[in-house]
This record gives C-alpha cells, structure tokens and sequence, in this order.
RNA sequence: GCCGGGGUAGCCGAGCGGCCAAAGGCGGCAGACUCAAGAUCUGCUCUCGCAGGAGUACCCAGGUUCAAAUCCUGGCCCCGGCACCA
C-alpha cells in the first residue's frame, strides 16, 4: 500500500473522535494504557513494542462493541529530563541534531533547557510519534507529572497515604554527589560519566583497641574471622587519621575516615603516622589475647578504613603477606588457627574440589589452586580470595569452641551483633570502583537520617497486595507466580529525597520530593480527572484533598467551592472506566513499578475498583541478547532505526506487525530489519489477496462449504486468542493461516466468488487492531464507514460443516502420502508419474481399527490372539481372518502414536473422485482412477490394495520413464 | 551469592508429553515469469530410501513413560534484576 496513505486514515480517526474514551453508561468499557515513559530522549523502534501490543487491543474491545480508553502521560519525575537538558545545554550533538530535524529555532531551544519544559517537549514529541504509528491514544488525557494539577493529585495521595499510616521515617544510605546532590549508581548511568556499574560492599568495622586507649579501626567482610585473627595490617609509610566520634576516637585512613563521616556523622582530628605504631601490639575484641601491628602493601588504604584484620589461615592474601614477612617476625604470630571446615556430605563442584587439594592451610591450598606464590600476583590472589569466600561462606560451618557448627553465614551475623556493644563496630559501605558524576565530582554513600519510607513491609498491607496479585490477571502468566516472591522480598522503599529533582515538594515536609517510583502508582486514576482539567471544567485550585477523597473514594461530599454536579460527574467516570483492565509494560518493571502500583491501589480503592490485569513484554535487544547501546540507535550506522526512521522506511504496519509475530511478548528479541521487509512484503500479499477476493458467484458448493466452515473455526479462535490477550497467536491466525487458507481454497479449484468475499469481508476486519492502515485501506468500498469503527463478526455467522473439513483434511494426508512417494521415486531418477490408481480399504478394516485403537486406549499391546478370538463373533471379519494378522501387525503398533480419529465419516470413494481433476492438475498426472479394494483386483499389477486403510487409501503410481532413459 | 529468564536446524525465533523432522521469517537451492537483473509466484532446504518408510536430531549426562524438544535429577554455558533506576 501507499505509505502516504498512513497519515490519510490517521486523519480519518481523529476527525472520527474514534480515540476520545467516552463514557456510554450500559455499554462495557476497556481501560488498558502502558506504563507511561520518563523523558530521557528521542524515541527508537525498541520503545514502541508495548503500544504495538496496548493499541491492538484497545482496538479489539472498540470493534467488540467496547468504549475504551487509551491515555497517555509522561513521566517526568526524577533526573531523565534534568539530565537531557544538560546535555542540550552542552551542546550535545545528537539531540541538537534532532532538534533542527524538527525544526525547532534557537529560542525554541533555549526553552528546553528548563527540564520541565524539556518534559513536556519530549511528551508531545512521543505523542506525535505515537500517533504516527497509528495509536488510538486519547490525547485529552496527555500530562507530564510536573503539571501543577498533577501535583496536587499526588499531594493529595501522601496525605492520604500518610493518614493510612503507611509512611514512616528512619535512616537511610543513599548514593549522593555531594555537589549535585543524589544519583541513581546504575549501568546505563543516566547520571553519571563512569562507575554505573560499580557495587555496593558492606564492611564490618572491628574495633582493636591500643594499650593508651585509642582504636585501630579495621574493616572487614567476614566479622566471623576475628577469631584467627594473627596480626593487624598496615600500610606501610601512611599517614592515619582520627576520626571522633561520640566518645570514641579511632585510627584509620583518611578515604575511610572520610567515609565513615558521611555515614555515621563524628568528625576528623590530627594525622598519626604509621611509623608510631611500630612495634605496638592491639587487643583483638571477643578474645583475651593481643596481637602485633605490621606492616604489609597488601593494604590498599583507599578500601575500607585501611587498616586490616590478618586471617592467614582463611584469606589468601593474608597468608601470602605473611610469606613476605622476615622469619623472625613470622615466629612471632604462631601458627594461624583455622576456624571452620567444610562439610563433608557436601557435595562439592570440581572447581570447589581443586580449592582443596593438598596439604595446610585453606588459604594455602587456594593460592596453589590458583597457581600463585606470592602477593605481586595480585589478581590471581583475588580470584583465590573469590572462591575461598564464596566456598566457605556457602558451605563451611564454625569449629571455633564458640561457634562450633554454626554455619559460616549465620556466624557472621552472630558475630556481627556481639560486636556491637563494644563500641566501635558500624557498618561501612562503599563502591567496588569510583563513581563519578555527571560534572565530574566523586560520588559517595550518605546516611540520610529520618529519611521517609512507604511501609511496604507492613504485614497487612502486604498480605492484602498479595491477596490482589492472586487475583489479577497477569501475562505471561508465569509472572503471577513470580509475583508473590516478589512482594515477599519487598521492603520499604524511600519515598522522598533531596536534590535537583523534577517532582513534586513533600507535602508533610517541602524540603523533601516525592521520589519518582512513588508519584506514578495511581496515576490511571488521575487520567480520568486530567481530561476535566483540559477542558477547563475544573481548575487547579478546585483539586483539593476533599475534592479527590470524594472522587476516588467516595469519602465527604466533596469541595464545597466546586460545583457539585461537576464533583459527582468525575465520580461517575472514576466508577465507569474504572478498575483498570490492563496495565501494560516491560519487563523492567516487574519488580518496581507493578508492585508498588498494586500495593498502592489496594491502600486506596476498595477491591471491585483494584486492577484487573498486568502486561508484561520483554525487550527488543541488540546482537547477541545485549542492552540496546547508544551506538546502535544513532543514525547513520545504527541497527536500531528511530522510531520516525522506521515510519519513513515501512511504515507503522509492518511494524506492528514485526512486533507481534516475531516472538512472543514476553521474550526479548533482535531487531531485524530484514524481518520488517517481509512483514511488509506478507502485507503486500494479503492486500492482493483482499482486493482478488471480490465476487458474488458460487463455487462448487462442497469446497464454499468448507471455506465457510473453515471461516467458521478461525473467526472463533481469533476471537479466542484476542480474548485471552494471546495476540501473537491471533496475530498468526489472521496474517498467517487465514492467508494460506484462501490460497488453498484456489488451488483446490476455486476462484473469487461469493465465498471468498464473504471470508474476506470478516478478514479485512480483523486486519483492523493489528494493522489498521492496511485494513482501512483495502475496506474502501467495501464498507460504508472506517473498518476501525466497525464491529467483528462472531464465528456463528458462518456455518461450520465438520463433514465438509473432514473431507479437506482426509485430501491433505493422501497428497502427503503421495508426496513422500513421489519424492523417493525421484531419487531414483524415475520422473513423474503418469496414471494414478486409488484403493479404497474395505468397511471391514474400520471395524478392525476401531478394536484395535480400543486396546491403545486401555493401554494394551495390540494383541493378535485377542483380535482374533473377537474375529470369531463377527460374520463381516470372519470372511478376512486371513489377512487379519498381518494387518495387526503392520497398522497397530503406528496406531498408537497416531490421534484418535476424530469428526464425521467421510465418503472417500466420492471424495477422491470429486479431487480428480484437482489431482491431475496439481501432480500433472495423465489419469486418476479410484476403486473400492474390494473391486480392484483387476486393476491392481502390483497388489497394492492391501495397503488401503481407513483414510489412508492406498494406490498405485504407474511409472513414466524419465525423460530420455 | 540471591531471584528470574534462557540454551531448538546456517541464522532469528515458535513449540513445552503422542497429530514434531519441529510454525513463521531470514538465508540457500531449483523452477515459472523476464532480453536480463530486480520484484513476484511455486516447490525444495538433517541423512538415506528397496513406494507412503527408516535412521539421526531440539546444550551435555542420566532417569520416568508404551511414548520426551516437551516431565524429573545432575552438570555446563548465556542473559537480566538485586533496591530508588523508570
């Protein structure tokens, strides 16, 4: 079809108000929308795959009769729109680059440097894009989170919220730039220039204390150690640093001092050179004994306090420190005491074998597993140090008097706590690699006290969620059964936070914003008040907290100061569109954004109003599985077209088709462009076959019987799959086997007519909510009004014929079988047959099978003796007892991996005669005959028609010599 | 480590106990059409074949079953999430 035709009937919807959601009160509704986006920069293909699942179903539920509603927002809450300012600021030339394509002017551009400008930019834009692909989205609902009316929504439901009790305020480690405020430490690094892809350890502080009182504060992973602790490492030539705090003053290296101020307050005093504690010796907490201080460079003093608690026994870069150390300095430890052992039942992999091969210590036998010596091989060492850890921690039980077989994981926990009250054990938590932000400052990790927190832990609030995922429809459905670990696992969340965020202020307390997962968990419910608002029916100030309670809870009378029949007209709508059918979105939102999205309905609307259903789609990906990277997205090289690339290269119909039919919605999938051309090429296909189809003549009335019969099956099964939002399987009913049925319908004999048209009329419809270009394209003429405003047909409104299938499929099995022989005569270079000889089997044989399928269902080995001695009682076999045994033999055992068979009987004498000329022409032989086995005798050279059986005809291929033999 | 998802023909991907040598597409081969190329259409695309069949196959090794790509056990490998990132 004409690609500039897309835009044609895109114009005829909207001048049809088709996808203004209107409210008929009677008639049922369809409320499904996608997760709305964040704002972080122009779109590619990859982003329209839930609207290419969203808009074809808002389009089944209009052509089924169904008012529905399609919103969309954008999410602007948070840093994306920050950030994409910023880089326009910069002068990125990606996006200015896109923007002279839109034609926007300098000052234009300058506007966007306020991100809450930028926001709503980019909304419109994904809007304009949208609508391009042909989505139905009711454009009054549009609004960016940064909208003063969507802003009072959302105070109104911290109010709420905080009224329910579910916020409560405790102490919180957060990512910050001290600079620019907080940041969000992840791979795609939205917020940073490096180190999105650093964790976050936790070290254990352990206190070891000085004969003149001061601390040595070492850091640690595995507290469970302090009991083979041999030494205490330092750094050689540092200079150290007390840090104050309450009462106490510990030792350390200035980055963890630093840290430690961050995170547990206190502050910075005098510097203490290493060289002054030379020779010194600490007390080891929990133990009666003391220990000397050394020095080592296996001290980084960047990690952790720098100071380090010596293990030789269990850390293998300990025991190789040790090996550095002069002889006399190593008598001096002793030997190392091993603490735990590894269970002996376990059942060990072989690499976790090969830790421990050999003699001495474990942390011996690591560094041999590894080939290593000495601590100048440094990553050898680590990856000992990797696998000791994980072996021990996983496996290992305590043999230290005090811990005797406990499991190392709940050691470290019990040990962890008694170190607790001695003062001087904190948590210190830092990143595995440096992060740096944006503007190039070091981000750091921050205790945040009386920080906010939604109580998703409350035990009620969450047993009611888990009560609603029970409840709701999910697709896949896999994910409902993921769903209650989920929840499970779900703890309470910061709600608020500090920093250049877009958002909305705190209600409870301004200095603080709403964090973005919080201010889009309800949102669906506000669309239905936002198009009040776009019509100026209701102003910002008429949004009071009254106002909403009365809308979505029906709580008080609502605001005195607004109209009330207004108020009581909102209501109405809340109640009609609401609950929501469908929440639609990617799979990176299973474990954030569907949750608290359910938590937060089920704290404020009773449960007639709860979700319904939850959508879940995997991603389009890049080669090889991976994240979609920017370099494949920009616009020259880039495998990932832009969205309006691709609108310019195919159009949105094949597309939307691509999407549905190149994998399931759950799965991620390549973009492949050259899948995208034969999408477009098969589209090409059915608008011909559409047009062809045109006709009012009959043909021959048992194959029309069947095409409609057929038509009958598949209408029902499409409805079926749209029904149970299976839209990749109705997407392969209706591009796929729909197409082939009509062109086996011509090969069988017949040609456009009546029959066809008929089926077409119904196919063009169903085209519709997957590619509704192509359907209203090829509908003109056909119907009086917009194919996307029509209704479907029910499958009733064609007739099934069970006989007139069983015929069609009785003909596909004999041309298989005629196939697989004539491919095994072809090899032998025989050519193509020249007369074709079909042998009917005999009544007698039906009789015969359906005994034998008889003991296939009782799950007996088809016996001959059984068979025989019923033979005995049955004057139509009797006459056969002859050849009864062999047929046993050869048909029985292959009954039992074939299906029963199923439907009516068919005439297959008359079927195969009425098929002669269909054969003749399809296999290019000179003559088809068919007889009855039982009088075929002189027509059989080569007695073949022992073979017939029930629906498997046997038959005879006379030979033609090949060409020239 | 924990929690998910996976490993299917040259490639992308359906299937998830018997109708499976495995949908659909891409790529490849052959034929039709064309002066030719392209586009389009038709057929083929694991191996063998003594006529509708046999053999080998769905990561590997075992197991359950009359029957396994599909169920179970154990390996190996890949991808994603792990907390504020929507």
């Amino acid at each position: 079809m004409d690609p500039s035709r897309d835009a044609h009937w895109q114009e005829a919807w909207a001048g049809a108000g088709l996808s203004r959601g209107r409210r008929v009160p009677g008639h049922r509704k369809f409320y499904a929308l996608v997760a709305y986006p964040g704002p972080s920069g122009f779109l590619h293909v990859g982003h329209l795959r839930g609207y290419a699942y969203a808009d074809p179903l808002h389009r089944y539920h209009r052509m089924r009769g169904e008012e529905v509603l399609f919103p969309f927002g954008v999410h602007a809450s948070g840093l994306p729109a920050v950030t994409w300012s910023r880089k326009l600021q910069n002068g990125d030339p990606s996006i200015l680059e896109a923007l002279s394509e839109r034609g926007i002017d300098a000052a234009a551009r300058a506007r966007l440097e306020d991100p809450e400008e930028a926001a709503r930019f980019l909304g419109r834009e994904y809007l304009r894009v949208f609508r391009r692909f042909g989505a139905l989205i009711d454009e009054s609902t549009f609004l960016t989170t940064v909208d003063e009316d969507y802003r009072a929504f959302i105070r109104w439901q911290f109010h709420t919220l905080h009224a329910a009790g579910a916020l409560v305020r405790a102490s919180y480690f957060s990512s910050v730039c001290p600079v620019c405020g907080p940041v969000a430490v992840d791979p795609s690094e939205t917020d940073l220039q490096s180190g999105g892809d650093a964790e976050i350890v936790k070290f254990t502080t352990v206190p070891f204390r000085l004969d003149d009182g001061r601390i040595l504060l070492a850091a640690t992973l595995r507290p469970e150690t302090v009991f083979g602790v041999t030494n205490v490492w330092v750094a050689p030539d540092e200079m150290l640093v007390v840090w104050h705090h309450d009462s106490g003053a510990y030792l350390m290296a200035r980055p963890g001092a630093e840290r430690m101020v961050e995170q547990h307050g206190g502050h910075l005093g005098h510097e203490v050179p290493v060289a002054s504690l030379r020779g010194r010796q600490v007390h080891v907490p929990l133990r009666d004994t003391r220990v000397p201080i050394l020095e080592s460079a296996v001290v980084d003093p960047g990690i952790g306090t720098g100071i380090v608690m010596s293990v030789p026994a269990h850390a293998p870069a300990d025991f190789a420190a040790i090996g550095a150390l002069s002889g006399a300095e190593r008598a001096r430890l002793g030997a190392p005491p091993v603490l735990l052992e590894i269970d002996a039942n376990e059942a060990l992999s072989s690499s976790e074998e090969a830790l421990r091969a050999g003699e001495g210590l474990p942390a011996e036998r690591a560094l041999r597993a590894v080939g290593a010596t000495s601590l100048a091989e440094g990553d050898a060492v680590q990856e000992a140090t990797e696998r000791l850890y994980r072996l021990e921690f996983v496996r290992g039980r305590m043999t230290v008097p005090a811990l005797k077989g406990v499991p190392v994981r709940r050691a470290r926990e019990q040990v962890a706590s008694q170190l607790l009250p001695l003062g001087g054990s904190f948590e210190l938590q830092e990143f595995t690699k440096p992060v740096i932000c944006r503007n190039g400052h070091t981000v750091v990790i921050r205790r945040v006290p009386e920080q906010w927190f939604l109580h998703y832990s409350d035990p009620d609030w969450k047993a009611e969620t888990k009560e609603l995922a029970s409840r709701i429809t999910t697709w896949p459905s896999e994910y409902g059964r993921e769903l209650p670990s989920i929840l499970d696992w779900f703890g309470d969340r910061p709600s608020t936070r500090r920093g250049a965020w877009l958002g909305t202020r705190f209600p409870l307390d301004p200095e603080w914003i709403i964090e973005p997962i919080a201010d889009s968990t309800f949102y669906m419910a506000y669309f239905v008040v936002r198009r009040f608002v776009r019509d100026g029916r209701l102003k910002v100030d008429d949004l009071s907290d009254a106002f909403f309670d009365f809308v979505f809870r029906g709580q008080g009378s609502g605001d005195p100061a607004v109209d009330r029949g207004v108020q009581e007209e909102v209501r109405e709508e809340f109640r009609y569109w609401y609950p929501l059918d469908f929440n639609i979105g990617g799979k990176e939102h299973k474990r954030v954004h569907f949750p608290v999205f359910l938590y937060t309905h089920v704290r404020l609307v009773p449960p007639e109003l709860q979700p319904r259903g939850i959508f879940v789609h995997g991603w389009i990906t890049g080669p090889a599985g991976a994240k979609i990277s920017k370099k494949e997205v920009s616009s020259k090289g880039g495998k990932i077209p832009s969205t309006d690339r691709a609108m310019e290269e195919w159009g949105p119909d094949p597309i939307r088709l691509y999407f549905l039919l190149a994998a399931s919605p759950s799965q991620d999938f390549q973009f492949e462009a050259t899948h995208v051309d034969a999408a477009r090429s098969r589209l090409g296909d059915i608008e011909r076959l559409v047009r062809e189809a045109i006709g009012d003549a009959a043909g021959p009335p048992e194959l029309d019987a069947w095409l409609e019969s057929a038509t009958h099956d598949w209408v029902r099964r499409a409805h079926a799959a749209f029904e149970a939002t299976d839209l990749r399987r109705a997407a392969e009913i209706v591009y796929v086997e729909v197409p082939a049925l009509l062109r086996r319908y011509y090969t069988r004999g017949g040609s456009p007519g009546r029959a066809t048209d008929r089926l077409v009329r119904a196919w063009n419809l169903f085209l519709s909510p997957i590619t509704p270009h192509l359907a209203e394209e090829v509908g003109v003429g056909r119907f009086s009004s917009l194919v996307a405003r029509a209704l479907l047909p029910a499958a009733d409104t064609f007739a099934s014929s069970p006989a007139a299938e069983a015929r069609e499929s009785y003909l596909d099995q004999v041309e298989e079988d005629l196939r697989a022989v004539q491919r095994a005569s072809e090899g032998r270079g025989e050519g193509s047959a020249g007369e074709l000889i079909f042998y009917v089997a005999d009544p007698w044989k039906a009789t015969l099978e359906s005994w034998l399928r008889d003991e296939v269902d009782r799950k007996e080995p088809p016996s001959v003796r059984d068979i025989m001695t019923r033979v005995k009682d049955h004057p139509e076999l009797v006459a056969h007892r002859g050849e009864i045994p062999k047929y046993v033999e050869r048909v029985g055992a292959s009954l039992r991996s074939e299906p029963p068979r199923e439907g009516p009987e068919i005439d297959e004498v008359a079927t195969l005669r009425a098929a002669e000329g269909y054969l003749v022409r399809r296999f290019g032989f000179r003559s088809v005959t068919v007889h009855r086995e039982s009088e075929a005798a002189e027509h059989d050279p080569k007695g073949r028609r022992d073979r017939a059986r029930p629906g498997r005809p046997a038959f005879y291929l006379v030979g033609r010599p090949a060409p020239g033999a």
